[in-house]
RNA sequence: GGAGGCGUGGCCGAGUGGUCGAAGGCAGCGGUUUUGAAAACCGCCGAGGGUUUACGCCCUCCGAAGGUUCGAAUCCUUUCGCCUCCGCCA
């Protein structure tokens, strides 16, 4: 969420950035301005009602122990009138605050200034890239050839347990998936200093409204109610990533300056109902309801929140490093920015199988926003008024398209897959193959 | 699921309708004292919002939301969380 008070301050500034990323996103922010500015003038009109309400109460205290009851009487009937205009008042303020909020729940974050413009995917500006695509003396196959070849991938009994885009993995598959979770979170617990958490899966509304998944996006989650309710209110969602549960992890706390940055790992199972991408990545494990991702979430004091960006993508490039996986990374354009980044580098993992790269971690940088949401603060130099915390986070990295990478990179022309090097203690073999 | 109990400032804890944002203690911070430290003593010490160049002043908040009342931390309703006992259960 933006600071209504800096939307106010600094309309024409914060119109043209959002700008940058579509006209639809600076649309509400006039009336935001106005609501501001109007709720200032309201917030004044009642604090002086109160006020007098207050001055008379404490006469009234006065007056109830002496014996005028007659004076008291009638000083009563009046305080009725005024209380109730404190009241009347009081309600319009929330309403009116309400309001506003909702406005601004809905407006994305600014750009940061180094964000590229451009309007979509292909303005994405690759940055760099990591090592080289490897080179095949037969015609690469997809993974889910070779996965349901191998027998450690199967789509149809997936179909027949839960529909599409589920899939089951069996044997040395299940044990890549499991080799590859554990290898990711050794990697950033040990070498990296992330503390590993273990979040519920299922969350309240005000968690995916601290992230920004709500109030605009619930049609990409899953929903549940409990047997035989059917109120809202009470309904949890399946996460969409790691990211919900663990950065509202803080949410409503001031943290100590010295506790930062404070760094998570956290393995999770992610939901995604992938509602409006009929047709996309129809065939494989690239888009699932269901797979598991290693999140990396960092609380980080304001100024320095960019040059964390740059290590955190650095913890998540590492994994892909240590595995010998060919990738690129790319930073997003202004047009295709998530609605609470600020600034994002994606990690695409070449597929030879696909001839493509495709995005394996997303890393964000979402300056306050987030932490404004959710109430996340810090106090600087460990006194005075706290400041909201700057959040990050980034896939450090998505489990089920890492699986993908592997089978693909390290297929042998004979249909089976080379185990790499660092997954071979958490593996037992150096090789998948049918025999 | 049944019965009961409890939710107050960083922590502990008083407060059951009137001047209470809230006694007291601990922790923390600043100072006096001391060669230094400890102890003792004095002061400061929750959050949000409005206003002000500033000092300050004002408003709101005692798990949350409603209600009663001229007035609520205190009474009522609902709700959430925690604890104890019973039931069920991985």
């Amino acid at each position: 969420m933006l600071d209504p008070r800096y939307v106010a301050d600094n309309l024409d500034e914060v119109r043209t950035k959002l700008l940058r990323r579509s006209p639809a996103a600076a649309e509400s922010l006039s009336a935001i301005a106005e609501l501001s500015g109007a709720r200032r003038k309201l917030v004044a009109e009642t604090e002086v009602k109160q006020a007098a309400r207050n001055a008379a109460n404490q006469d009234m205290a006065k007056l109830a122990k002496s014996p005028d009851k007659a004076a008291f009487a009638a000083r009563r009937e009046e305080l009725k009138t005024l209380s109730g205009e404190v009241k009347a008042l009081e309600t319009q303020l929330s309403q009116h605050e309400e309001h506003m909020k909702a406005q601004l729940m809905a407006v994305p974050n600014m750009p940061s200034d180094g964000t590229p413009d451009g309007k979509g995917e292909d303005e994405n500006v690759e940055v760099r890239q990591w090592g080289n695509k490897p080179t095949f003396d037969f015609e690469a196959k997809n993974h889910w050839d070779l996965g349901e070849q191998l027998g450690v991938l199967d789509f149809e009994r997936a179909a027949k347990l839960s529909g599409a885009r589920f899939s089951v993995l069996r044997g040395l598959g299940s044990r890549l998936e499991r080799a590859l979770s554990a290898f990711m979170l050794d990697l950033h617990t040990v070498e990296h200093g992330y503390t590993e958490i273990t979040p519920p899966y299922l969350v309240k509304a005000s968690a995916l409204e601290g992230t920004g998944q709500l109030p605009k996006f619930e049609e990409d989650l899953f929903k549940t109610h409990r047997h035989g309710s059917e109120d809202d209110t009470e309904a949890l969602y399946l996460i969409p990533t790691a990211e919900v549960p663990v950065t509202n992890l803080h949410q409503n706390e001031i943290l100590a300056a010295e506790d930062l940055p404070v760094s998570y790992t956290a393995l999770t199972p992610c939901f995604r109902s992938e509602a409006g991408s009929y047709g996309k990545d129809v065939r494989g494990l690239v888009r699932q309801h269901q797979f598991h991702k290693v999140e990396l979430v960092r609380f980080v004091e304001p100024e320095n929140s960019f040059d964390e960006l740059e290590k955190l993508t650095g913890h998540a490039e590492e994994v892909l490093k240590k595995l010998g996986l060919h990738y690129r990374v790319v930073e997003l354009c202004a047009g295709d920015l998530g609605f609470t980044a600020a600034k994002t580098y994606d990690l695409e993992v070449w597929l030879p199988g696909q001839n493509a790269y495709r995005e394996i971690s997303s890393c964000s940088c979402f300056v306050d926003f987030q932490a404004r949401r959710a109430k996340i603060r810090y106090r600087p130099g460990g006194k005075g008024k706290p400041k909201l915390v700057h959040t990050l986070n980034g896939s450090g990295l998505a489990v089920g398209r890492t699986w993908i990478a592997v089978l693909e990179q390290y297929q042998n022309a004979d249909g089976s897959v080379t185990v790499p090097e660092v997954l071979r203690p958490f593996m037992g073999t150096d090789k998948i193959s049918t025999s």
